[in-house]
DNA sequence: TTCAGTTAGTAACGCGCGTTATCAACAGCG
DNA sequence: CGCTGTTGATAACGCGCGTTACTAACTGAA
């Protein structure tokens, strides 16, 4: 005849709830003293005898408080909630772990909800209209959005009641406040650090030349050969799948293109997927890496980047940054603080490793 | 003079905090007439035209429930919490999509919480208890502990409080039910597959013998070789870090060992990463796979399993299903059923892909 | 002695909601 | 006509806590 309510474990048997009143009767003070203790009041007027009998019984009792009884009290939660796409998602994890840890410093909870959307305006768009109205109903006190890949989003309209931030995307109507890499500095930074190794034949595997990813980084390296006084042979830009095969194929017509000398001698690939590829299209043709041709990728993926052989330099997507940072611009915010800019843009730095 | 609290969204003019009491004033009924409609009590004798006002009422107020006072006066949050070490987790993510997926099937929340722990006993043992106690100050229902890899682990003393549930790893002292993946079953399934394609002389490269999943993996490599009358050669088993490079080393070895005959056929890769290594081994000496030499791996990685060229043909672990599962059994141990075991294995498919 | 000021603490209200007890109106029945 | 049962609703309590008002006791000064 097991209680329906009690675990199985005979160590639970400690009967649950320990109140602020428990704690009250224990240390013969009254409720409201407790509660001003646990609060730590400035103008309290609580003698030190006293103050030290209830933490006394706070430790002896194991209370802990109640967040909702709290939060409903009080009328904050110290709640955000953050909807992402965790599905398909190598990314997303990165943003969350840094939107986590800086939530975690600011002493507040983050409340994480799915969205298994590719599309804002896809048949999906419920489940992001209900995991966002789910967060609501928690209370929480600012919203998060964040996308896998740098895009532009439109974010329902339930999202206008509190304080809301964008990471890894941007607001396609709206006004709301962005958190976006710059691609466009990323995409310099690449090529300076193939300038600087000696190359001035660089091949660029792009992106589907639509995506704000590509736009940005092609446009940093041209800015980078520029400055060089150089500029970006339209010969040796080629698109492709965002995959290793795209990458493969891509870099492929490259090298083929020119037998022998004319060649580049540095591929700028555009994510690390499509370097893996093409790392697979220059051993093939007996070339080494980087002593014949070097290699520059972006994204910092770990499992392709680090593992590559060799190691794959690369630039990296900030996300824990981004993460961070949304959490912070959230916390100002809900502060009343006038937020920074619209759009904050947060640096990709170069990872060198042994590609070029 | 801006309200501090107010957020600058002039969208957001709407004050917040529709409560029942206005509903029901709007709707001209009582708070508990509210209540018993929104809640679809069974035996609430409330006219349909009144249910139908206060719907009405409902939505054109845009009422939304506060589950944080829901919660305080019904006593159950419907909240689970999960402690996952979110760092370097190219899996735990997987874990959390499952539980998250399961929980909003089951209509309860998941509460995210960060454990920066590679070894519970470490000296970050201190943050997964203030992780653990965080959440049931939230007074999550149940909790699921989830490790990036298969191990075993101590756990909070708190947590036995409430129902718990560990997601790859088991109980290193108590008795906690525990969800992991079935190595040994992974192991046969892989190497059943190599004596399939008509390998016999078949190589390992082996994890830290040491831990479970080694163990596991190779106690089922033996079994489906025994079953077909054949034994593993000791000489054919070597362990490496669990890296490229290491898989790149003991791949090496495995196959210089013998220059022509008597070379395996197959290599079965303790996981994917050491896989990625042997193809470059493989392919460094002029080998083509799954030609020359077969390649199978473990964990089914994406990033590296997907790209690889050719694709890597790799057993999976279930990460997505064991936090599926660890929903479940929490909301069965909630509601008072028994456990169903104490460690539940779950089966990891084979993935065909192209490289055997 | 009286009065203002401080110290140490408490009673009581309300946060938004679930829930139980209660009540009024009305029908049916003897 | 009085009694019971049903329908349709409401008043009131409590969940655990933050917070404001208030009180009682003890100073020290006039």
């Amino acid at each position: 005849m097991a209680k329906s309510t009690t675990p199985g474990n005979p160590a639970a048997v400690k009967q649950r709830g320990v109140t602020m009143k428990d704690v009250a009767k224990h240390a013969g003070v009254s409720r409201t003293a407790v509660s001003f203790v646990l609060s730590n009041r400035e103008n309290a007027s609580i003698s030190e005898e006293t103050r030290t009998r209830i933490n006394e019984a706070v430790q002896e009792l194991g209370y802990r408080p109640n967040a909702g009884a709290r939060a409903l009290a009080s009328q904050r939660s110290d709640w955000y909630g953050i909807v992402t796409e965790i599905v398909t998602a190598p990314f997303a994890v990165d943003i969350i772990k840094g939107a986590q840890d800086q939530a975690w410093l600011d002493r507040r909870f983050l409340l994480i909800a799915p969205s298994d959307q590719a599309d804002a305006v896809g048949p999906n768009q419920g489940l992001e209209d209900a995991a966002t109205e789910k967060l609501l109903e928690q209370r929480v006190e600012g919203l998060l959005y964040a996308a896998t890949f740098h895009r532009g989003v439109h974010v329902p309209a339930s999202a206008n009641e509190v304080p809301t931030v964008l990471i890894n995307c941007f607001d396609a109507d709206g006004k709301l406040p962005s958190i976006v890499p710059d691609e466009r500095a990323g995409g310099r930074v690449a090529v300076e650090r193939l300038l600087q190794a000696g190359h001035t034949r660089i091949g660029v595997i792009n992106l589907d030349p639509a995506i704000p990813a590509a736009v940005g980084r092609l446009e940093g390296a041209r800015e980078a050969l520029a400055v060089a006084g150089l500029e970006l042979d339209p010969e040796l830009v080629v698109s492709g799948y965002a995959t290793a095969d795209g990458g493969y194929e891509a870099a492929c017509r490259i090298l083929d293109r020119y037998p022998q000398e004319g060649r580049p001698t540095a591929l700028f690939c555009l994510n690390d997927r499509m370097a893996m590829g093409a790392y697979d299209a220059i051993k093939e043709r007996g070339l080494t890496i980087p002593g014949d041709v070097a290699v520059i990728g972006f994204d910092n993926q770990e499992l392709i980047a680090a593992y590559l052989r060799p190691k794959l330099t690369t630039v990296a997507l900030p996300f824990e940054k981004m993460g961070a940072l949304g959490v912070q611009t959230l916390t100002a915010l809900t502060a009343g603080q006038p937020i920074i800019a619209d759009q904050q843009l947060v640096d990709c730095p170069l990872l060198e490793r042994s590609s070029v």
